[in-house]
RNA sequence: CAGGGCGUAGCUCAGUUUGGUAGAGCACCUGCUUUGGGAGCAGGAUGUCGCAGGUUCAAAUCCUGUCGCCCUGACCA
């Protein structure tokens, strides 16, 4: 057996520029496990693709491996984040995945972040966090470290392993408890102005567009829930796949997109009025006992969900001041859903669904409740959706009372305003987002939905945890100042599996050249054959010279093994050494996304041929 | 957390209803043949049947408990 020297290790001599030089892998001196049948209990593609492909394995629910394979792909996704980041002016540090839980008390995060916080005592009985992000951590470092406006603008950024401990973990690399993340976090003295966070905050923008962009990822960049400053405050980025977790609604006219629970819906018409030439229709009770289910009830009744009012029975959220509001009734069509944050918004403080104890012992009969609960209930608070509140129809809904609900409710004869409620009604839009809505921002337009699925997201902190964390500097005119702080994370795990997730077909994944752990595969027909072997070897070492990243197939297999693997782990392109080929003069040339077997390429145009194909 | 499903060889699974020697295909090892899309023949190796109790002459199979994994939902900076 003859020793393979490393061919890729540096020359001794440094040079302050240097042109990096591929690396050259050989099958048989590497783990790659690749599987003819998918594990059982992988059911989205990208988690059965690279376990069959021999990238990861798992360890635990929501814990994996990253075998050699998906850690190079990992490292490439690393590394462009990295220079993006170092370009849009940050710093690399790394924090610490353990950290005292009191830093998370004194922000409250530990109780916000409740059981997703993965928590663990040491010996000494110290309690401690495994990070889920770092905003305590590193404001803590920085309260130290900074003290003067002087020190600000500053940017820094990790790629480190995080922990959450997710309720369910799925869908392999998707939704972990243990997972690669990159997170950003900026700090200012400002929102507007040169140094600002606002500044910063689309530097990033601009930034995880070029990171996604350069992964080959095709994405959508949403507007998220608003944050404490206001203004469109965050962002998410989405890699568009039909399997992904997300749903978001897009206007097709102005590009406007939004998470289906953030997206805002266009001015829709409504009046309690019920208008001239409407026949009158009267009120009838129905019994309607163990119907669970508004389709169900909908269907006794002989009307659809679209007829039918649904009513929320919500209470303000503990320690919110609401004004003396001790009840609010959200009101949406049978076929519409609630939408809490958007309550919030037109309430003007958080809600959540109230205590059925309570809310019984308030008079309302839960599962039977209609908008007339609201008349007789001292405090209590009537918010409808524009799409319910339509006066011409005759609507069926709740009787208030157990087992029975009602049809031809007319809002302006059976719900007039209720005296004890006086100015306590309002219409707004308070469900969520669907297909077909109005566009907020184009008048005539409608949403269309796509799926998506969540590999990056920027958010505008303010000062929640410099204030929190007593994190102030003193500005240019002596008054102590809180800091301004954005924070800014992209899934690397995730954006690897979103990768394979968009792109593959039947056999196996197809890399784009930016992410795949090695740029060409070189398949050696007959590796025992001393010429084809010292093709192969020196194959490889012209393509390393051109940067290109190689892994040789010298496995003593049968042919259909090697290509069937070669499609499975997905390499942009291969090379095919046998006999065939040689004789006419070359090796078989085929790109991964190609159809076909092929085509033979001479050896002295093989080189070029890959790199114009990767940099399609 | 609620509902459902699964745990038997490295992988896919049969066997459990009706208790009676632990099975198949693929993978693995050896030899021969074969060599461009998951080969053929011959031989070989492989298991605390998730774990712990219980019932029984006898438990993968029945009972009780427990752990793990998956799916749907709830949840998700």
């Amino acid at each position: 057996m003859t020793i393979q020297t490393n061919q890729t290790t540096p020359h001794a001599s440094w040079s302050p520029v240097t042109t990096r030089r591929g690396e050259v892998t050989r099958w048989s001196r590497t783990i790659i496990p690749t599987l003819r049948d998918a594990p059982a209990e992988a059911t989205t593609p990208s988690h059965q693709l690279l376990l069959r492909a021999g990238y990861i394995r798992q360890v635990a629910a929501g814990v994996y491996d990253y075998l050699p394979l998906a850690w190079r792909s990992l490292r490439k996704v690393s590394e462009i984040i990295r220079e993006e980041m170092n370009a849009a002016g940050g710093s690399e540090l790394l924090m610490p995945a353990l950290a005292p839980i009191e830093l998370f008390e004194e922000t409250g995060r530990a109780q916000d972040y409740g059981d997703d916080l993965f928590r663990l005592e040491d010996r000494h009985g110290r309690r401690t966090a495994l990070g889920p992000t770092h905003e305590e951590v590193i404001t803590d470092f920085l309260r130290h470290a900074v003290t003067s406006y002087r020190q600000l603008p500053l940017t820094l950024y990790q790629i480190q392993t995080k922990f959450r401990d997710e309720p369910r973990p799925r869908a392999g690399l998707l939704r972990c408890r243990e997972f690669i993340m990159k997170d950003a976090y900026s700090f200012h003295l400002t929102v507007d102005g040169p140094g600002g966070l606002n500044d910063a905050y689309d530097a990033m923008y601009r930034a995880y567009c070029n990171v996604f962009r350069r992964c080959g990822l095709d994405f959508t960049v949403v507007e998220a829930e608003s944050g404490p400053i206001g203004g469109s405050a965050s962002h998410e980025f989405m890699v568009n796949c039909e399997t992904g977790e997300d749903t978001i609604l897009r206007c097709p006219e102005t590009g406007y997109a939004a998470n289906v629970e953030k997206c805002e819906i266009g001015e829709r018409p409504w009046s309690f009025e019920s208008g001239a030439g409407v026949q009158p229709v009267t009120l009838q009770k129905h019994h309607t006992p163990d119907m669970p289910g508004i389709d169900i009830v909908a269907g006794h009744l002989r009307v659809t969900p679209a007829g039918m009012l649904k009513t929320l029975v919500l209470q303000p959220a503990a320690g919110v001041n609401s004004g003396g509001v001790k009840w609010v009734l959200a009101i949406v069509r049978g076929d519409h859903e609630v939408n809490l944050g958007k309550v919030r918004d037109a309430v003007g403080f958080k809600v959540a669904l109230g205590d059925e104890k309570a809310a019984r012992q308030a008079g309302f009969a839960i599962g039977y409740v209609s908008p007339r609960a609201a008349r007789g209930t001292p405090n209590c608070m009537l918010v409808v959706d524009p799409d319910a509140a339509q006066g011409a129809s005759a609507w069926a809904t709740g009787a208030d009372e157990p087992d029975h609900h009602v049809t031809g409710f007319v809002w302006s004869r059976d719900c007039p305003d209720n005296p004890a409620s006086a100015g306590y009604v309002k219409v707004a839009d308070i469900r969520n987002a669907q297909v077909g809505d109005p566009s907020p921002r184009c008048t005539g337009a409608r949403l269309v939905a796509q799926r998506g699925l969540e590999t990056g997201h920027i958010f505008k902190l303010g000062s929640k945890y410099s204030v929190a964390m007593g994190f102030s500097v003193m500005d240019e005119s002596q008054v102590r100042q809180p800091v301004i702080m954005g924070c800014y994370g992209i899934g690397v795990s995730r954006t690897m599996a979103a990768c394979v997730e968009m792109s593959h077909d039947e056999n196996g994944i197809i890399w784009p050249a930016a992410l795949a752990p090695y740029h060409a595969e070189i398949v050696l027909m007959k590796p025992d054959e001393p010429v084809h072997a010292a093709l192969a070897e020196r194959l490889a070492g012209d393509l390393a010279d051109a940067g290109l990243d190689v892994l040789i197939d010298d496995r003593e297999e049968r042919p259909g093994v090697k290509f069937k693997d070669a499609d499975l782990i997905g390499m942009p392109v291969r090379l095919t050494i046998g006999q065939k080929a040689l004789d006419a003069g070359g090796v078989e040339f085929k790109p991964r996304a190609d159809e076909g077997k092929g085509e033979v390429v001479g050896l002295d145009l093989v080189v070029g041929r890959c790199l114009a194909s990767l940099a399609r």
